[in-house]
DNA sequence: TGTACATCAGTGAACGCGCGTTCACTGATGTAC
DNA sequence: TGTACATCAGTGAACGCGCGTTCACTGATGTAC
């Protein structure tokens, strides 16, 4: 063996993280294996040592976004409603918007997704319910909305908010769409605050 | 003068109109230039005497997806706040998710907008107001939301809603996404029905 | 401990294909006479 | 009305580049002795 194991490993999740981030910046489709490698600190060839072929990378980039964001929200100092409420303000906010390449992948890839295999599809419908069900917790029912419905709901409120705000070029739009958004998905999930 | 300005224009047309309904499908990248002269029955070389450059489709795409869905609503035989209920049940819906083709650009092509050039950004921009004005006009302010903020908050919803329907391989939780969604939806734009 | 060897992560040139764009050509049509 | 000509929309071959993938090679490292 001629190299470690753990070696290899960290040299395919830098890969991981390199493709993770770039995609967020550009999509899937734009992204060259050269600029993953180089941003991974490697060259062209080495990249099918650790991946089978590009469309791998997709299914795992998204994987490794959810797990970072899962140990994220768990490690939270807030329980209960405030969770999520903190999480609804995170989400749709000026400071999200901004990061693009750390944004959540439900934003900027939803369209590359749609497009792409089923593996990837999976991976991505893994987070919306990870989302949803997140939401569902707490939401209560009443007589308008069912607690799911709430959920459900909120996650497009969210992804909505984001994608729209994103694409649009007039940063105070952008901005007036975030804020009413965070609060409509607010006074959503926690009713009981209004 | 060879052949009528008038038939000139209608290929063009044509060449829009095949164009925006394969970006709808596919994505701007995903499209080449012989596909899209084949769909309107031509052959590739002749796309230069119509456009400068592939790009410059995007932007026209948009509006002229934009001119024929104005004209919809306009024509559309409700009045007042039901002619916003009937637009999000429409948006919003089974129906809409499926007509690929025909879909609001606005959901399909979210992220590619946010790469093109500033042109197809602007084009994006314009229909996203129009829609949030449409909206404006009827929904009410009171002591929670002012219209202005339903109305944002709404087009969120219903691009959010139909992004991750669309994106989601799982039948079942892209209806009910839809469903919430539009529920929440009516609910935010037109309150007293509730 | 030191040395020869085997392994394999990483390199970079090369291949091949898809596709945007160009270009010389064609042939249908409107215009001038 | 008929005929010659000019125009230009449309054709399809060719060009060139970007990029995914392959491949022969290298050289660093762990292992066997």
């Amino acid at each position: 063996m001629p190299l470690s194991r753990e070696h290899k490993k960290n040299t395919r999740t830098r890969i991981l993280e390199a493709a993770r981030r770039l995609f967020n910046k550009r999509g899937f489709n734009n992204v060259p294996i050269d600029d993953i490698m180089a941003e991974a600190g490697l060259t062209r060839g080495g990249f099918y040592n650790h991946f089978r072929a590009k469309e791998d990378l997709y299914a795992e980039a998204l994987t490794t976004f959810a797990d970072g964001a899962k140990r994220a929200v768990i490690s939270s100092a807030h329980t209960g409603p405030d969770r999520v409420l903190s999480f609804i303000r995170g989400y749709i906010s000026r400071r999200h918007l901004q990061t693009v390449e750390d944004q959540c992948p439900l934003i900027a890839l939803s369209t590359d997704v749609a497009r792409a295999g089923p593996a990837t599809r999976q991976a991505y419908e893994g987070i919306v319910r990870n989302i949803i069900e997140f939401f569902e917790n707490e939401a209560p029912s009443n007589d308008t909305l069912t607690a799911r419905e709430r959920s459900l709901a909120t996650a497009a409120i969210c992804i909505g908010a984001m994608v729209l705000a994103r694409t649009v070029d007039d940063k105070s739009l952008a901005e007036e769409i975030c804020d009413a958004s965070r609060k409509l998905a607010e006074e959503t999930v926690i009713p009981s605050k209004a």
